[in-house]
RNA sequence: GGAGAGAUGGCCGAGAGGCUGAAGGCGCUCCCCUGCUAAGGGAGUAUAGGGUUUGUAGCCCUAUCGAGGGUUCGAAUCCCUCUCUCUCCGCCA
């Protein structure tokens, strides 16, 4: 959510900004809604406080054994002209509210403005794709000349499309590569391992931002109803690890927080029917380690190249080729203010296909969740600024293993790093 | 699942329709006293929103005692619903 402040005395230029995201923000019906709330807001203060004076006589002549008959009387309409107005004024923030909910981040300015993923900017490359002798094979054939390490057909039977059983050596190199992210993110990027439930509220939902807009994304498990809340599938980890600021004042001195969780994901991929139908790329339920920080509002755009090159690590460690994309406004996620998505070379499709995301949400996150902190000898408590990052996508990564070290004689090496996860196996064969 | 108890400020804990934004204690901050790692005295110490204003100063107002609704001129206090916590029983990985 963006700052009320922003939408009270600087609409123009907020709309110029959402703007080159593809956003229209509706300027005069916000102006409407801000004159009328100010002025009802006043008025119902005032009928407030009139009733507080009141009450307070009343009291006072009650204890001196005055008749309160009259001054009862008087009251009355009082009583009827407050609560019409503080109805009125609850309907209307409550309109004015589910309007800013639905409004995206500002692009920091080093974003590039563009409508879709065709004009990001690509920042770096690292590692060479290497070159086969062979006619490669995708990630899918791969696995089937080596077994049935990933059965589609039986998920199918299990579950329904988009849904996997991994069996044998490759459910472990699954396994090992969560392994080895964990460790490298715990033991040497200063992560705090994090068990994380994998059902969350309505109000982590709302304070992340995946409602009220892109519920349709998610698998909700409980309806909401008039009283409880409903409860959804976590579609990232972010969604649990940054909802633990949620309502929190942090000391300066507990900051940065930075939380790492292995968990698996859950999304609907819906509107996505045609895409990515074969094999791992895109499934409902994968398994994600994800990289959070909250910190100080002066560090957060220094925060967001550390995490994204811890998320880079992974990749070098792994030697897989990628490169480092600068989204533009119109790519960008609803909450970020600047995101930078890594992209890994997948040999069977002659490109590079993302498999992180890491992105600066800047307060605004922080302020739906009420996330906040104390500046050192400050009075009051500031909106601290969330971060958060794939490091990585453990399905993805497990995609590119497989198709970039796959050999001639159809087995596939393991990644050294990931050997020691492995029993010490180096080859994988039929 | 059954029975009961509870939810108050950073923490502990009073309060049982009006003078309570909330006693008292602890903690914390500042000042004073004290020549020694102790003790004592004083002051301050929630959050959000609005008005006024050149002002993130001051002043004024409003809301908030788990959440939401209700009764009342007036609710932390009474009623209803929900959520959560604790105790006992049952069940269970």
């Amino acid at each position: 959510m963006l700052d009320s402040k922003l939408l009270r005395t600087d609409v123009e230029t907020t709309a110029q900004k959402l703007a080159t995201r593809g956003f229209t923000l509706d300027v005069d019906a916000l102006n409407a809604l801000e004159e009328k709330r100010k002025s009802l807001q006043i008025r119902t203060q005032e009928l407030q406080n009139d009733r507080n004076v009141r009450a307070k006589s009343i009291g006072k002549a009650k204890a001196s054994g005055q008749d309160i008959e009259p001054l009862l009387a008087e009251v009355a309409q009082l009583k009827e002209d407050l609560a019409n107005a503080e109805h009125e004024l609850k309907e209307l923030l409550a309109e004015i509210n589910s309007i800013a909910q639905t409004v995206p981040n500002i692009p920091h300015e080093s974003v590039p403005v563009g409508k879709d993923e065709n004009e990001n900017v690509e920042i770096s490359r690292w590692g060479e794709p290497k070159e086969f002798d062979f006619d490669v094979k995708d990630h899918v054939d791969v696995a089937s000349a080596l077994g049935n390490g990933l059965d589609f057909e039986t998920a199918t039977k299990l579950t329904g499309s988009r849904f996997i059983v991994m069996n044998g050596a490759i459910a472990r190199l699954h396994r090992a590569i969560a392994q080895l992210m964990l460790d490298l993110h715990t033991q040497e990027h200063g992560y705090q391992e994090c068990y994380v439930p994998l059902l969350v509220n309505h109000d982590s939902l709302l304070g992340t931002g995946q409602l009220p807009k892109f519920g349709e994304d998610l698998f909700h498990t409980k309806p909401a109803t008039e009283e409880g809340q409903g409860l959804a599938l976590i579609p990232t980890a972010e969604v649990p690890l940054t909802n633990i600021a949620r309502d929190e004042i942090f000391n300066e001195s507990q900051l940065p927080i930075k939380m790492t969780a292995h968990t698996p994901c859950f999304r609907s991929e819906a509107g996505s029917y045609g895409r990515d139908t074969r094999g791992l790329i895109r499934q409902h339920q994968f398994d994600k380690v994800e990289l959070v920080q909250l910190v100080e509002p002066s560090k957060s755009f220094d925060a967001l190249e550390e995490l994204t090159g811890h998320a880079e690590k992974v990749l070098q460690l792994l030697n897989l080729p990628y490169r480092k994309m600068l989204l533009c406004t119109g790519d960008m996620g609803f909450g970020s203010c600047k995101t930078y998505d890594l992209e890994v070379w997948l040999p069977a499709q002659n490109t590079y296909r993302e498999i992180s995301s890491c992105s600066n949400m800047l307060d605004f996150q922080a302020r739906r969740m009420q996330a906040r902190y104390r500046a050192a000898g400050a009075k009051k408590p500031e909106l601290l600024h969330t971060l958060n990052g794939s490091g990585l996508a453990i399905g993805r990564t497990l995609v590119a293993i497989l198709e970039n070290y796959q050999q001639a004689d159809g087995s596939v090496e393991v990644p050294e790093v990931l050997r020691q996860y492995m029993n010490g196996l180096e080859i994988i064969r039929p």
